[in-house]
Order: structure tokens, then sequence, then C-alpha cells
DNA sequence: TTAAACTTTCAAAAATAAATGAAAGTTTAT
DNA sequence: ATAAACTTTCATTTATTTTTGAAAGTTTAA
């Protein structure tokens, strides 16, 4: 395999992942895209290689930045503007972890902690239902504790898990 | 809020954080719903409560029993299918992790090694290509194998790694 | 200012994913 | 064996998501 086919393999299958984790397929290939790039790369070239179009790059491009997991970069004498990844792979874990603890997982908590306040009648059906919700929130609210726990190590939090666990 | 809307607010919330996750919405409905069912529940009462068709609820339901979080039950002198959730959370948190790194995990390791195996040329777009992926096959092959010593826990998983990480 | 070079927006179109429902398949009781 | 009671399958339809592209917006240089 040469560099060009490796290269796209990789882009196509990182897209193909994102996919399967609620990311839209151009967004994860863009990212991709950027990550195995040694240069800066404009939108240009990112509708070139991706063969996308301009709004669509704009759009993902803008995505990843609200994520935080891609920035701008200002070239002197460039009028245009350049991107480039999130290259750190603690880094990049953490970012997204702690997004999406703010957008999916504190929402469900709220939720969870709605529905399972009700008060309750005599039915079993009723008494089940609060304390499998109120099970779901503490199981919920525990597991973000750790990630959030986890991901305040920041660098290497991978290697202090892998250390702490496996030991 | 009375039961009934809780009950529905739970199942929509549910299938709304199931499709961020790359799980179809309604089979995240249907696995709500099973969850906080005191009762086996049959597939008419799925399409009932849900307002879905005979063959929806019929893929679904096997989707959901492939991921091994949701079984079926036989009731005595009963002809039809009744269906019930993996309750334990501990357990289903553990299935799905299982479930998604053989199904995604593996997979994407297995391009990764590959994609990063190409014979370097001298360009430093290359060299930064393989060190990038290279570094992106151990980290997911890292975080895999930490999954796989968490998940042999089994019960009480997260509580071990609460005590672990957390002191 | 003006205009060139660039980016963003968003309504419409295209692509993709999910749901339907009727026919085919299966199981069980008689 | 037959038929009733139930489940599964899958071609077609429907709904949702993503992409396009042209117009509007912004920035910079002169």
């Amino acid at each position: 395999m040469e560099f060009k086919e490796a290269k796209n393999k990789f882009v196509q299958t990182w897209g193909a992942l994102g996919s399967q984790w609620g990311i839209n397929k151009t967004m994860a290939q863009i990212h991709a895209l950027l990550m195995v790039s040694s240069e800066a790369v404009s939108m240009e070239d990112v509708m070139e290689e991706l063969q996308i179009s301009r709004g669509n790059a704009s759009m993902n491009l803008r995505a990843l930045m609200d994520w935080g997991i891609v920035y701008k970069e200002y070239k002197a004498g460039e009028r245009r503007e350049f991107f480039t990844a999130e290259k750190d792979l603690d880094e990049l874990a953490v970012k997204i972890a702690r997004e999406r603890s703010k957008r999916e997982i504190k929402p469900a908590l709220k939720i969870l902690k709605e529905v399972s306040s009700i008060k309750a009648s005599d039915s079993i059906e009723e008494k089940h239902f609060i304390d499998q919700t109120t099970k779901l929130y503490d199981f919920v609210l525990k597991a973000d504790n750790v990630l959030d726990k986890i991901t305040e190590y920041k660098d290497n939090w991978l290697t202090k898990l892998v250390v702490k666990f496996m030991k």
C-alpha cells in the first residue's frame, strides 16, 4: 500500500467510525485529514481532497472548532485561513469526553432526576419505574464524575488509568 | 408530573440519546420501555406503546437481543413471546462496552495497523502520517485493553473504578 | 470608499436511514 | 395434516440528515 491509498483509507475509516458515534461523516473525515496533515490546510484544500462543497466544508470546520478540536491558523501574508487539528491524543480524548458530557450526559441527568422524582403510588409498576430510574440516575452521575476526575489529569490520563487499574 | 408523563419523557429522552450514540431511536426507545417495565412485555404491547409497526418492533427487538441486552421470555400457557431488558446497570454497561469494542474498535485497530505500516519515504508528509497513525494505533489499543480489564470485573466495575481512581 | 478575496448562511436538493405492511415463515394445538 | 397464532423478512415508502451552491456577509489592501 502506498501513501495516497493509506491516507484515503484512514480518512474513510475515521469517517465511518464517526457516523457510528453520532458525528457526521464529513466532520470526522475532515478531522482525520487534518490529523495526518503535517501542514495547516486551507478550506480550498479540504474541499479538493474530500470532494465536498464550500458550504459543507465551512459548516463542518466550524463544528469542529466548536468542539475545540480544530484550530484556525493565520499565515503571514496569506489572506485565507488555515486549519489544524488537535494532534495530542490525550488532549483530544479529554476534549471530546468533556464536550459529550456537557452536551449529552448532563442534560440526560437532569431528565433522569425529574422523572425519578415523581411521587410513588402503590402500584408495583410505578414503584419499579421510580426504582429503576433512580438507579440509572445514580449510575450515570457516578460515571460522569469518574470521567470528570479522569480528564482532570489531562496529560497521560490513559497511562495513569492503566497504571492504577492494571496493577 | 404523573407516572404516564414521566414514563413517556424517559422513553423519549433515552431514544434521543440513543441516536446521538449511533443506535437508532426506536431501538433505544424499546430498550427504555423494557427497562422500566416491571413485567415482561409482548411485541404487541411494544407496538401499542410506541406506536410503531410490527416489522419495526420485530427488527429492533432482534437487534437488542443480538446486543445481548434484551431477552425473550416464555410464559406458561401463552403462545406469544415476551421480552425483558437487562436491568442490572453494571451488566448492561459491560455488554454494551464489549459489543462496541468488538464491532467498532477492533476493526478500526486493524485498519490503523495497516495504514501505519506503509514504508516511509523521505517526505515530511509521509513521515508525519506514519507517526500520527502509529500513535493513534497505540492509543486506541491501550484504551481498548483498559476497557477489557475494567469490564472483566463485571459486578461493581464502576464502584471499583471510583475507589481506585478517586483515592 | 471600493473591490477583490475570502467565509458563512440557508433554502432547496440529494442521499441516507428507518419504518411500514403484506406476504412468507414458523410453531403449536388439535 | 390443518389451521390458528404468532414472528420475520424485505421491497417499497416515508422521514431524517446531510450536502449543495448561490447569495449575503466579512475582511483586507489599496
